[in-house]
DNA sequence: AAGGCGGGGAA
DNA sequence: TTCCCAGCCTT
């Protein structure tokens, strides 16, 4: 959970995983979708189905037991470098070093390290002076308080260094070059996509599709849609791209709101219609399962967030469209 | 070696 | 808006 996501932000999660999801055994039996409803807002959907992986490997091959050496717990789907290190220096005490983002802002301003700390090739730097650094006789101990220094004194803007316990021994600091370090590489401006999402409702329910299991937002649910192109109205998208991902014949019936969303890679303009079920049997193009379902259960599907923007929306007495 | 992969809090 | 978070995997 802690991948690339703030200690505050997975508190927010842990907790509830662990009551539900309590040992291995409940973890690697559990359903999927069970896994990624607990997980749902937590984003990188890949860490829940690699863990669920992982449970599934410990309990099946490993009789339930997690593995105590370095290479073969490195082995587990999910965990690269930085988990098999810290979990093998925190829980059983041994030398392994640990380089996340905190690690490489300390070690790039104590050294002066000048390779983009976005770029692979600096990996191996880091690990080298971490490795260098490590105190074997409280590696877990030494790990920690490496992370929580660059979390706590040297952050990433205003670092404050008058109270750093080692600020004696930084490199930058001498130069009062703080704020230069870590050098990044300048990212890509991100693409911007307009698209459209329908509600298509028919009776009293509404229709949903479930994302394939690999890739973006993999195995959870939402309305579909797709990209507006050039020279097509959000309307004429919206009738086009349902009729290619799903097969069916819609029409929209109101606008209800505009959504926007950022990606990692992307970021997107949503328009969201109401649809009526005009025909057609269901043939999914993308999508690998579907629902017809009532408002009231939507909370019983993981959806991204970029739904749950609009959902809301759904359940004020706006949901009444069937004639 | 580079790019894909969420979401949100802080500045 | 921009930055960046207790990274990992695939290409």
């Amino acid at each position: 959970m802690l991948q690339q996501t703030q200690v505050t932000k997975v508190l927010e999660y842990y907790q509830k995983f662990v009551d539900r999801f309590p040992d291995v055994v409940s973890l690697a039996g559990a359903e999927l979708q069970d896994l990624l409803k607990t997980w749902e807002g937590l984003g990188y959907y890949a860490r829940a189905r690699n863990l669920h992986k992982a449970a599934q490997v410990v309990v099946r091959d490993l009789e339930g037991h997690i593995p105590v050496d370095y290479a073969a717990f490195r082995k587990l789907p999910g965990v690269g470098e930085y988990i098999a290190a810290a979990v093998q220096s925190i829980a059983f005490n041994a030398p392994y070093a640990v380089v996340d983002g905190n690690v490489k802002r300390v070690l790039a301003r104590l050294f002066l390290v000048k390779t983009p700390i976005n770029r692979s090739a600096s990996t191996r730097i880091f690990q080298e002076k971490a490795n260098q650094l490590l105190d074997h006789s409280v590696p877990g101990i030494f790990n920690q308080a490496l992370m929580e220094l660059g979390a706590t004194v040297c952050r990433p803007k205003s670092p404050t260094c008058v109270v750093c316990p080692v600020n004696a021994y930084c490199q930058a600091l001498q130069m009062a070059r703080q704020s230069e370090f870590p050098v990044r590489q300048k990212p890509k401006p991100l693409p911007e996509y307009h698209v459209v999402a329908a509600v298509i409702h028919r009776d009293d329910q509404v229709f949903i599709t479930q994302r394939k299991p690999e890739g973006l937002l993999g195995g959870l649910w939402e309305f579909p849609g797709g990209k507006i192109q050039v020279k097509e109205t959000a309307e004429q998208a919206c009738v086009r791209a349902i009729r290619e991902e799903t097969n069916l014949l819609v029409e929209p019936i109101e606008y209800l709101t505009r959504v926007k969303h950022a990606y990692t890679h992307f970021k997107i303009v949503m328009d969201v219609f109401h649809c009526h079920y005009q025909s057609g049997e269901v043939v999914l193009n993308e999508a690998i399962d579907y629902r017809w379902i009532t408002v009231n259960q939507i909370n019983q599907f993981p959806f991204p967030r970029s739904n749950h923007k609009f959902i809301p929306l759904l359940t004020q007495g706006k949901e009444d469209y069937n004639e």
